[in-house]
DNA sequence: CACGCGTTTGCACCCGGTAGCAAACACTTT
DNA sequence: AAAGTGTTTGCTACCGGGTGCAAACGCGTG
């Protein structure tokens, strides 16, 4: 296997210097029509490109961007890579997908990431608490960062996020005036239950409604069978009469969970039983045996926000997108 | 934003030369540990790690591999790069997820991913004929290439996929011995279908058991909505009686789309009117409305083939893994 | 033909590491 | 004390580009 040719490679091929042929490959520099036309013709002959890790050395810009995340069980995350990654590569970026777990914490990403030299880093639906900033371990001058999908916080990182307080007014306002009141709410995992603040304000809209009483069901995770697992576990050990009339979840992926064993388990119907409604708006919730209702994140939007801000074309703020509820018949 | 830390740096800091200071991070160096203890100490002090850009430079070792993707739309990626991310991290290495679509093809990514230096590529679920490494922008020297989960069409690039031969006769042999006889198959995107060759096999042993006939319905891309938007058209345009006994799903969401498509569109029962299979082991479709039958690829032998053949424990040769046959009640 | 000015080109030095050799050092051995 | 051996350390050269300045060039003008 060859190696690549460099830019002396085809300098000496095109018999000027390798200036010349860097210029040749830097827009706008200056060099005459004739010198570029020959360095072009040489480079194309030895097959010559650039040698990006060179330039990102010299340059002190890798146009690599880290994407921490941390719940491959929500299916809704693979649409928002798909336009995460268009959109980064439409900017000449490129996105390092990171995978935070027990094995590879936060700060260790952390430290790669730095390490690596990436012009920014993603979190996208993770996050940590602002106190890991000051890991012993950690430099103090990291690449800008960013929280997707999620409340940060962490000092001085900007979120990018879904109106939460907005969504959950328009959830409750149409879980009412549809006449549900005794509301139940399935959270999933706690540290980022309570970062989406769903449930807060699910709760906090209620009473608002002069309903004081919301049921909380613990999922502790994100996927559908600990939807289903914790909605059997409260049916199982509720009285009929004593059981929410509405369920809000999470996610989608919980609410499909739920939904299915609520119907399928337990022979309730839905809505008329027990309604549930979700939050995402992944696609099989559309399908015709779910008809879940839920509410759509403004992923293009949210997307495009923090490509805005790693550009340097927005400045690094917290960013409150509003969403659209998605009335389908399950709620 | 202070710049980080060299070894110069924290060899001035030491009273050392930067040359002892690279000793000291480099396991196994010859050095003293007087000296390797005040290195490390200036190190801490100042936050010092070695640059990986500079490292990978001299060392023409980036510890980054390219995954190409360029079907987003099957939730069964999500728990593929769950744990491709987490090998290639436990063996150092990164993956640099790319998304390959119309804005960005094949050609480009290369391109791309060859002038970044990465150490391998990994086409996940993508391929591309093999003329395309003729392409004059390439070059002659790309790093070494892997299909992962569909077959290579591409000379001297080894794949490692689920064995679709022996999948597909556990499908038909459960099939036959279950009464069916008039078989269906919903194909999905026809470069893929092609190369995934279930559809190939799925005919191929319904000939062995006597069975000619095999109805195939073409769902052009693979998602839900296509698979119901097919088999809807297929259960127009086809009188009952001529109807197809059973349905195998090129993958889990066509089967998903499509069994809600004949059940809640046509108040079909399955499996009694029409049977339907899938492909995957999707987890939704194993919720209980779906119930759906399936096969299962074995996902975590696969990621650990293709990690033993990038860190070159294994020889680069195509490896043929058999999954599962799950069977539920939709077959 | 010399001069002046704008454009092109070449150059020294830099980015932050790594490889491999040679000098410096420590410690035996005779 | 000199020689021999093995370990540490420093140095030159290099990976493949980029930056900013100065020299060289081209061309119109007086």
């Amino acid at each position: 296997m060859r190696r690549r040719a460099t830019a002396k490679n085809v300098a000496d091929a095109a018999g000027v210097s390798k200036w010349t042929v860097i210029r040749a490959f830097t827009p706008g520099a200056s060099i005459t029509e004739e010198s570029k036309r020959r360095v072009l013709q040489a480079a194309a002959a030895l097959n010559y490109s650039p040698n990006l890790l060179a330039r990102s050395l010299a340059t002190n810009l890798t146009h690599q961007v880290a994407v921490f995340v941390d719940d491959f069980a929500n299916p809704q995350k693979l649409p928002f890579l798909e336009t995460l990654t268009d959109r980064l590569q439409a900017e000449g970026l490129v996105a390092m997908l990171i995978n935070i777990n027990n094995h590879f914490d936060h700060v260790r990403a952390l430290l790669n990431a730095d390490q690596r030299q990436v012009d920014a880093i993603i979190m996208f639906g993770t996050a940590f608490r602002s106190e890991t900033l000051n890991d012993r371990r950690l430099g103090r001058s990291m690449p800008p960062m960013f929280v997707l999908a999620r409340d940060s916080q962490i000092d001085g990182v900007p979120a990018v996020v879904c109106d939460a307080e907005l969504a959950l007014k328009e959830i409750v306002d149409h879980l009412y005036e549809k006449g549900y009141r005794r509301p139940g709410f399935m959270a999933g995992a706690p540290a980022l239950s309570t970062a989406l603040r769903r449930r807060h304000h699910f709760i906090d809209f209620w009473k608002q409604k002069g309903v004081d009483e919301t049921a909380v069901i613990s999922a502790e995770r994100y996927s559908a069978q600990a939807g289903a697992e914790s909605v059997r576990h409260y049916l199982q050990n509720t009285d009929a009469k004593d059981r929410v009339d509405v369920l809000m979840c999470e996610n989608d992926i919980l609410a499909i969970g739920a939904l299915d064993e609520i119907r399928g388990q337990f022979g309730l119907r839905v809505p008329q039983d027990m309604a549930v409604i979700g939050f995402d708006n992944y696609e099989l919730g559309g399908a015709s045996v779910y008809g879940l209702s839920t509410y759509e994140q403004p992923k293009d939007e949210m997307v495009e926000v923090v490509i805005e801000m790693i550009t340097g074309r927005l400045p690094p703020e917290t960013v409150t997108l509003p969403g659209k509820l998605i009335v389908r018949n399950s709620a």
